[in-house]
RNA sequence: GGGCGGUUAGCUCAGUUGGUUUAGAGCGCCUGCCUUACAAGCAGGAGGUCACUGGUUCGAAUCCAGUACCGCCCACCA
């Protein structure tokens, strides 16, 4: 194929890996193979994933980037261990966003407003722009190696999909769990819509507290009330006071003058009213408070509007009509000041309702719009969570999620916009055309009768995202394809999102799936931590301190991204990210891309190589390295069932590069000039081969590319496809594995003291081992395996034996019970060999100070699981021998 | 006002059911190496009373209680 050649680009001029050729070249291969595809046909067992749909706005930030590794570390997990694995993405409309931006846009080309253009020439612009932009997200989620079934790619706003959502509009409205209301409602005065209790953030800022007199009606005096938004009082249409409040009693059922206004208004008793809170009466205003129109209900209050959409004050406001909300409040409190009604103003820490997308100030206000009745859409989805049918990693959210659920309140779903899905309501109208409230209405997916007209306003954007997991795949049409691909991959196995969208959509998307398809939409869910920036700051523009992913993969490669991150991501802990840790991904990359030539080198174009000898035939080394990679894939393998990817992927890079690359490869390394032998060449070839397997979910471009290298390969035959390695634990021997460790730990020791007497690592040496007594094979076993400490100490004279002497002139290391004398005529220094002795003796008795206190005690002894007293006499034993040793060899040195 | 998370090496962080942890990694630092896989590297090294106080336990970075600071979420006190 044409693509090798670019694909297999040897590393040439340049030692370094360079990922960028190789990155496309195979993610073309992997999609040309259809690998990525989902088929119920195969009969396998299905594992799903929805990808949160990002918006069509939207471009590839950092998030994505680590929940998109994630998510496709698992799927190609599951593929690997031969699940029909789907990874389903999709878009989001996402309503005001890309209103706003399309409008932006307009407004910046042509100058003009949404209005000026129009409602439908608006929405065709907007799906111009949808059809122009909007992809680019999943484009460049490509970059990132997302193997994610493309070819089901979903809009939230496809026709089959606003099928769904009017269907569950009406199903819902037919439960009696949809309704029409007149309520106080979150307005947004920038965005010009109604906004859920979700989508308001409330934050603290300092404000003021002013003592406001309210004259009484009968000229006797005064009432002083204390308010955060003088503004509001326009509105006012009672005070309320304690009914216990003995400064107060005697007023209940009189009037009070509303101030620059000059209307009455009662004075009532309330309950709600704290005494102690400032000057213990409170001013109402049913119209612009949540607390006060509920009072105002209690009392049967006028509800009085002063403030409209665009948040001025309307003619209700007499003299302040026209002026924007917190220009009257100036203009009010000045007034108040020169009338000499503003009693005192008190610096005051006052909690600010937000929009969560424009940061305008929300406005309470009275409006008509539509709600879910929430209360029995939660129960299932809270017992779903409680009888463990879904499960939370990490579970500590599973409160979060609890205490959302049981306080839950309905759901406002209604928007004034355009972008989005129409609400199924119809009207009748009048002769005029005009809507006829009185008439009432009709909720339809279709026109019901010729002349209704279809209700203005669009649906929340989380009213069509919380039914992705089953409307994706094709809910609620009924033909026998969809209906067995819904029955096949539904519920899905694990949803991968931030804690960000818990409410907006987590929880949401669980209550839908419980309610329509009556399971769970997903087993697990896995909360990652959120990206932040090096200083713990969220990334955003207006602080210009995000970091661009297709910039790192640019500069870094996807892979090495996709490493970073995943070990970063710990046990949904917030990651705080700098540019700098993707160097430890690319110089893995790097590591792994040059180690295949150790022996790549060697391997005969075409030849495959395979393994003809048993494990019990095996070098120590290869036995050692077998056991190693054995155990690793096992623990690997635990990892991954309790989502821990970052320990899973920490294992998987100490096993290549603390034992495959500084152990295994430089010890089967030839000499100069020497080739490989063949069997050392298979498996060699075998374990490097099983690792790129185990790195392949997280690093899957270099790893797919090194795997066509490896051996000659079938059409079709990749890694992406391959069989997950299994842990054959019938080639893992620890006595081999440890004996090896005990020579690792040798030559560290060698190279110490030829470090500490400055001998030159390459400089050949003599070494003597000193056995304390017989011990069966490791004498013979350290004899046969001199060439080891040749190769990594230079250990040209090894010398192994049971009451060896020490040399004359030599350093020694001790090593729990054995000794390694490093001759150095002429070049030991005493005074430092002592000094060191010494220390190492005062670290080793204290230790054996520990263990021994440790067994001394009676109920340690019997108390303790057996193993552990066991263990800890070994450390005696150990630690006993290894103090003898080094303080003959103090002695020895006088 | 409630709830949750964090506090471990100079920096950024791992650390699973309490015991093979004499607490690890990456970066940084010190020493020596361009040793034909890799200087994005190799070898060696220094560096930590695991925030603080108490408790449980034979045994605590780990469990419990409290304290301090940092961060987040929720809540109608004007």
């Amino acid at each position: 194929m044409e693509t090798q050649a670019t694909k297999q680009a040897e590393p040439g001029a340049s030692k370094a890996y360079d990922p960028s050729e190789i990155e496309r070249a195979w993610y073309q291969y992997w999609q040309d193979n259809g690998f990525f595809r989902a088929d119920r046909a195969t009969g396998k067992k299905p594992h799903t994933i929805m990808m949160p749909p990002p918006n069509v706005t939207g471009a590839l930030h950092m998030g994505h980037a680590l929940q998109d590794t994630i998510q496709d570390a698992l799927t190609r997990i599951r593929r690997m261990q031969g699940r029909e694995a789907l990874w389903m993405p999709g878009k989001d409309h996402a309503g005001i966003a890309t209103q706003n931006v399309v409008e932006r846009t307009i407004k910046k080309q042509e100058g003009l407003s949404r209005h000026d253009v129009g409602r439908e020439a608006f929405i065709d612009r907007v799906w111009e722009w949808v059809d122009e932009y909007g992809g680019r997200i999943l484009q460049q989620k490509r970059r990132l190696g997302d193997s994610c079934d493309w070819d089901r790619e979903r809009f939230t706003m496809d026709e089959r999909y606003v099928h769904a959502v009017q269907r569950v509009f009406v199903q819902l409205y037919e439960e009696g769990l949809i309704y029409r209301g007149h309520y106080l409602v979150n307005w947004c005065p920038v965005d010009h819509t109604a906004l859920s209790d979700e989508e308001v953030d409330n934050v603290e800022r300092d404000g003021h507290l002013w003592y406001i007199k309210y004259p009484l009606a009968d000229d006797s005096g005064h009432l002083t009330i204390a308010t955060t938004r003088p503004e509001t009082m326009l509105g006012d249409t009672a005070v309320a006071v304690h009914p216990d409040d003995e400064r107060y009693k005697h007023l209940i059922g009189k009037n009070a003058i509303l101030p620059l206004l000059n209307r009455e208004i009662p004075i009532i008793a309330d309950e709600y009213v704290k005494m102690e809170f400032g000057a213990g009466a409170l001013k109402i205003t049913p119209g612009h408070d949540k607390n006060d129109y509920e009072i105002g209900k209690r009392h049967d209050l006028e509800v009085l509007s002063v403030i409209s959409t665009d948040a001025t004050i309307n003619e209700e406001g007499g003299p302040y009509a026209g002026l924007d909300r917190f220009d009257a409040r100036e203009k009010i409190v000045e007034d108040l000041e020169a009338l000499g009604l503003l009693e005192k103003t008190e610096p005051y820490k006052v909690s600010v309702p937000i929009s969560h997308r424009s940061k305008a100030v929300i406005e309470p206000l009275l409006s008509r719009q539509w709600f879910v009745e929430m209360k029995p859409l939660a129960e299932p989805a809270l017992e779903a969570v409680r009888d463990g049918r879904i499960r939370f990693f990490p579970k500590r959210w599973e409160n979060e999620y609890f205490r959302w659920l049981e306080n839950i309140r309905d759901w406002c779903i209604s928007r004034q916009l355009w972008w989005g899905h129409r609400i199924p309501v119809w009207y009748y109208t009048d002769e005029n055309g005009e809507i006829d409230e009185a008439r009432g209405f009709v909720v339809s997916i279709e026109q019901p009768e010729p002349g209704m007209v279809q209700d203005n306003d669009v649906l929340d954007t989380w009213f069509s995202s919380w039914l992705f997991p089953f409307a994706t795949l094709g809910w609620p049409e009924k033909d026998d394809n969809t209906q067995r691909d819904l029955d096949y991959f539904h519920p899905t196995d694990v949803l991968v999102s931030g804690y960000d969208i818990l409410f907006f959509w987590i929880a949401r998307m669980i209550m839908a799936s419980m309610h329509f398809m009556g399971e769970i939409p997903y087993r697990d869910i896995f909360i990652t931590g959120m990206i932040k920036d090096k200083l713990g700051r969220w990334m955003s523009k207006s602080l210009g301190n995000g970091i661009d992913p297709l910039e790192m993969i640019e500069q870094y490669g996807a892979d090495a991204v996709r490493f970073s991150l995943t070990v970063l991501c710990a046990q949904g802990q917030d990651i705080k990210l700098d540019p700098s840790r993707f160097e430890m991904g690319r110089n893995f990359a790097n590591k792994i891309w040059n180690a295949f030539n150790v022996f790549g080198r060697f391997v005969e174009p075409g030849k495959d190589y395979r393994r003809r000898r048993s494990f019990d035939e095996l070098e120590l080394v290869e036995q050692w390295m077998l056991t190693r990679l054995n155990r690793t894939i096992e623990a690997v393998d635990a990892d991954i069932e309790r989502y821990r990817l970052n320990e899973a992927l920490t294992k998987i890079y100490t096993l290549f590069w603390g034992d495959y690359c500084d152990w295994y490869l430089e010890l089967i390394k030839p000499p100069y000039g020497e080739t490989m032998d063949e069997d050392t060449l298979a498996l060699a070839v075998e374990l490097y081969e099983t690792m790129v397997q185990l790195l392949h979910p997280f690093m899957p471009f270099i790893t797919e590319a090194l795997w066509h290298r490896l051996r000659p390969r079938a059409d079709g035959e990749a890694c992406i496809v391959s069989a997950w390695p299994a842990a054959n634990t019938a080639e893992a021997n620890d006595r081999a594995a440890a004996t090896f460790s005990l020579m690792q730990e040798m030559i560290s020791g060698i190279r110490n003291v030829k470090s500490r007497y400055g001998v030159a690592p390459g400089k050949e040496i003599a070494a003597t081992i000193n056995l304390p007594r017989e011990t069966d094979g490791l004498e013979a076993a350290l004899q046969e395996h001199a060439p080891y400490f040749a190769r990594l100490a230079r250990v040209a004279d090894l010398t192994v034996g049971s009451g060896q002497p020490k040399p004359a002139a030599s350093a020694s290391v001790v090593i729990r019970e054995h000794e390694v004398f490093v001759p150095l005529s002429g070049m030991v220094d005493l005074d430092h060999e002592r000094e060191r002795l010494s220390k190492e003796i005062k670290q080793k008795e204290k230790f054996l100070v520990g263990v021994q206190r440790k067994l001394q005690n009676e109920q340690f002894v019997s108390r303790a699981p057996a193993e552990v007293v066991e263990r800890e006499r070994q450390k005696e034993r150990d630690a006993t021998a290894e103090l003898r040793r080094l303080r003959a060899n103090l002695e020895d040195l006088g």
